[in-house]
DNA sequence: AAATAAAATTAGGTGTGTCTAATATAAATT
DNA sequence: AATTTATATTAGACACACCTAATTTTATTT
C-alpha cells in the first residue's frame, strides 16, 4: 500500500499524539499539523475509508493496526535519517528534524533496512527517541538525564534535550558528542552540579542545568 | 527561490532534453515526463511567468539563467544521491535512478554541500554523468568505452551501461566493480574480443558486446 | 436548566497539476 | 497546391489537500 506525503503525516502525527495516551480530536491534530480542523476532518474520512484509522467523535481517532504498520515505517525512517544527517553530514541537532520531515517520504521497500544497516542498526536517535525495528519493534524510549542517573557508573550520551547554539558550542568545549562515554564522580548537594569524568578527562564540574540537557544510558 | 517538486522535475528535464541540442517540444517534454502536452503548456506558462524559461513555438522551451541554474542544483542532488545509494547503501545500478528522483527534490541550502563532501567529491555518477559541482560547472560527461580505450593503458571502470542482472552478476564474478583498475592487453581483430588486466587478475577475455557496457576514465 | 463557550462538522471555494476533447496551426506527403 | 498527418493550444473538468464561514453538536459555566 502506497500513501501520499500528506496521508503520512497524519498517520504519524495521530500515532505520536496517542502515545501520550490523550484522545486524539481534530483540533489536536490541527495544532499539531498547523493546519485547519476542517482540513482534518476532511483527512480522516479519507483515512477511514481507508482502514488506517478508526475514527469516534467521542472517542478521536485511533490507527488500525495497518494504520499503526503504516505509521511506524514513517517514524523509522525519519529517526534514521536524522541519525545520518547528525552522524554523517555533520548537520547540528536543531536542524535535523525538519530535514527528516522531507527524507521520512522517500519510498522504497529496503531503504529503511539499508539505511539502517550502513548507520550500524542504532537504537536511539539524536533526540533520544527509539527507533522502531525493521518488525515494528521498538524499544523504551531512553531518556535518562545524566543528572539523575547513579555514581561511578559508565554511561554513553545517546542524545541532548537543548539545541542552542550556546549548549551545543558548551558541549563541543567538553568533548561531548553522541557516543561519548561519561561517568558522574560526585554530586554537590548545594546546587547540584556534577563532578564527572567525560572518556579520558577526570574532573571536569557541570552545572545541574546542563546535565538536565544530556540524555544518557 | 523555491519551486514546487513538478516544477523542479520539468527544469531538469527541459535541461536534460536540452543538452542533446535538439529543439525542446512540448511533446518532448510530454513524452520525457510520460504526461500530456496540454499539461504540459500549462506549466511551461507558469514557468515563463516565473522567468525560468523562454518558450518560442518555433524554437521550443528554453532555461533562462536562473532556471539553469535550478536545474543544475537538482541534477547535482540526484547525481550525488546515485552515489550515495549505490556506494554507501550497496543499491544496484539499476535501483538508484527512481530512488534519487526522489531524494532530489529534498530540500535544505546545505545538503547537496554536506553530501558531496560526505562522498568525498565524486566528478562522475555510477552511469558515467559528470556530477555537477557547487559553483555550477560540469565536467565533460565521460563515455569512454572499454571497447575503444588505448591497448596497454590503465583505466578505471567509471560507470556501466547495461543494468540486466545478468550483466551485473558477469561484472561480479570478473571482480569488476566502480573503481576497479582494468588495462586492455590485446585486441582480437575477428570478433572484437578484448584481452583485459583487471587489477592484478591477467589475461582475461572479454566479449565485445561486454566491452561496450563498460565507461572507464 | 439556561446560557455561554468550545469543538466538530458541513458547505462551498481555492490553487496546483493533471486530464480529455475540441480546435488551430504547422509539417509532411501526395 | 491540396490533402493528410502531426503538433500545439484552448476550454473545461477533475482529484487532492487545503481554506473560510456558517452551522451543529458537545462541554462548561452560571
Amino acid at each position: 500500500m502506497i500513501h501520499s506525503f500528506s496521508e503520512e503525516n497524519y498517520l504519524k502525527t495521530i500515532y505520536l499524539l496517542g502515545s501520550g495516551g490523550n484522545k486524539i480530536s481534530p483540533t489536536a491534530i490541527a495544532d499539531a499539523l498547523q493546519n485547519n480542523p476542517a482540513s482534518v476532518i476532511d483527512m480522516l474520512k479519507k483515512l477511514t475509508d481507508k482502514k488506517l484509522i478508526i475514527y469516534d467523535k467521542k472517542k478521536g481517532a485511533r490507527l488500525t493496526a495497518s494504520g499503526i504498520k503504516a505509521a511506524i515505517e514513517i517514524v523509522r525512517k525519519h529517526r534514521l535519517w536524522e541519525v545520518f544527517l547528525l552522524e554523517k553530514l555533520g548537520y547540528k541537532w536543531d536542524e535535523i528534524h525538519s530535514i527528516a520531515e522531507q527524507l521520512e517520504h522517500i519510498g522504497n521497500p529496503e531503504l529503511a533496512d539499508r539505511l539502517e544497516k550502513f548507520l550500524g542498526f542504532p537504537d536511539y536517535d539524536p533526540h533520544g527517541d527509539p527507533i522502531p525495528k525493521a518488525d515494528g519493534k521498538i524499544a523504551d524510549a531512553f531518556k535518562t538525564m545524566l543528572g539523575e542517573v547513579e555514581t561511578g557508573k559508565q554511561y554513553s550520551v545517546v542524545a541532548v534535550k537543548d539545541t542552542s547554539a550556546a549548549f551545543l558550542n558548551y558541549l563541543q568545549k567538553l568533548g561531548i558528542g553522541i557516543g561519548s562515554r561519561i561517568k558522574v564522580i560526585e554530586k554537590i548537594p548545594f546546587d547540584g552540579s556534577l563532578i564527572v569524568q567525560i572518556g579520558k578527562n577526570l574532573n571536569t564540574t557541570i552545572s545541574n542545568k546542563f546535565a538536565e540537557n544530556v540524555l544518557v544510558g
